[in-house]
DNA sequence: GCGACAG
DNA sequence: ATCTTGTCGC
C-alpha cells in the first residue's frame, strides 16, 4: 500500500516529506533479472503554449529483440495536480505515469525514464519516485543537470562517461551516448546499481543520442501531442 | 541575499 | 516542456 501523499501530497511540505520517505526505501544495489527482456520507456509532453496546463504520459513497452518495434503502448492524459518545479518533477508526471503503464499489456522488467533518480536534492527524482511506487528496476535518463558538476574529463567519443559529483558524492554519470552530442545523466532510480545502470542504457541505445525505450516514448508523447492538437482544431 | 534550476 | 526555418556538420 503506497502512502497516497507519495503520489498526490498536498502541499510542497508534504511534498518534501514524500521524498525523504522514498529516497530511504530507494534500493541502489542490482535486484533486477541479469538480462532484461522486457523494458518500458516513459516519458511526458505538455501543453501547447496558451492551452490550459495538461500532462500528457506515453508509455512504451520494447521486448529484447525487435528493439524498435514496441510490442505495446500506454497513453494517459490529464491536468497535472503541480505545476512544474524544479525538484518536484514527479508529483507533476508520476500520476499520469503510472496510469500510462498500467494500460501495457504486462508489468516491465525495467523502467527507464526520461529524468533525473537519485540525482536530485533529497534523493528522489522521478526515475526513483516511479521504481518505488511500482517496487520495478528503474534507471533515469536526464538531458541536464540537477544538482552536480561533471568532474574531470569527458571524453567525445561515443560510449565516454564522467562522474557527476554533488557534496562529494558521484550521485550520475555522464554518457557520451553518441559522437557530437551533449551528454546524458544516468542515475539509479531502484534495484539497479550506478555501474549496471549505464551498462543497461548503453545496451539499449540504437544510434540515437536517447535510448530507444525513452526515445520512442518520447516521439510517440510528441505526435499524439500534435495528433490531439489537430483533434481540437477540427473541432 | 543571489544564482541555479530534471521536464 | 514549448515557441520554430534554415542551416552547419558528419
Amino acid at each position: 500500500m503506497t502512502p497516497e501523499d507519495w503520489i498526490r501530497p498536498a502541499h510542497l511540505d508534504a511534498a518534501r516529506k514524500a521524498q525523504h520517505e522514498i529516497a530511504a526505501r530507494a534500493e541502489t544495489a542490482d535486484r533486477l533479472p541479469e538480462a532484461p527482456a522486457l523494458v518500458a520507456g516513459v516519458d511526458c509532453a505538455g501543453a501547447a503554449r496558451g492551452a490550459p496546463d495538461r500532462v500528457r504520459a506515453m508509455a512504451v513497452l520494447l521486448g529484447a529483440e525487435a528493439r524498435s518495434r514496441p510490442l505495446a503502448t500506454g497513453l494517459a492524459e490529464g491536468v497535472p495536480a503541480f505545476p512544474y518545479i524544479p525538484g518536484f518533477l514527479g508529483f507533476r508526471e508520476v500520476p499520469f505515469v503510472l496510469e500510462a503503464l498500467a494500460k501495457l499489456p504486462q508489468r516491465p522488467e525495467l523502467i527507464l525514464v526520461d529524468g533525473h533518480g537519485v540525482s536530485h536534492p533529497r534523493g528522489c527524482g522521478i526515475a526513483t519516485h516511479l521504481g518505488v511506487v511500482l517496487d520495478l528496476p528503474s534507471i533515469g535518463v536526464a538531458k541536464s543537470v540537477l544538482v552536480g558538476r561533471v568532474e574531470g574529463e569527458l571524453g567525445l567519443e561515443a560510449g565516454s562517461t564522467a562522474p557527476l559529483v554533488w557534496k562529494g558524492r558521484r550521485i550520475a554519470t555522464a554518457l557520451r551516448s553518441k559522437r557530437g552530442v551533449q551528454p546524458l545523466f544516468i542515475s539509479t532510480g531502484h534495484r539497479v546499481s550506478q555501474d549496471r545502470a549505464v551498462r543497461l542504457v548503453t545496451e539499449w541505445l540504437a544510434g540515437y543520442r536517447l535510448p530507444e525505450p525513452t526515445r520512442l516514448a518520447d516521439k510517440l508523447a510528441g505526435e499524439a501531442r500534435l495528433a490531439a492538437k489537430e483533434g481540437a482544431t477540427l473541432l
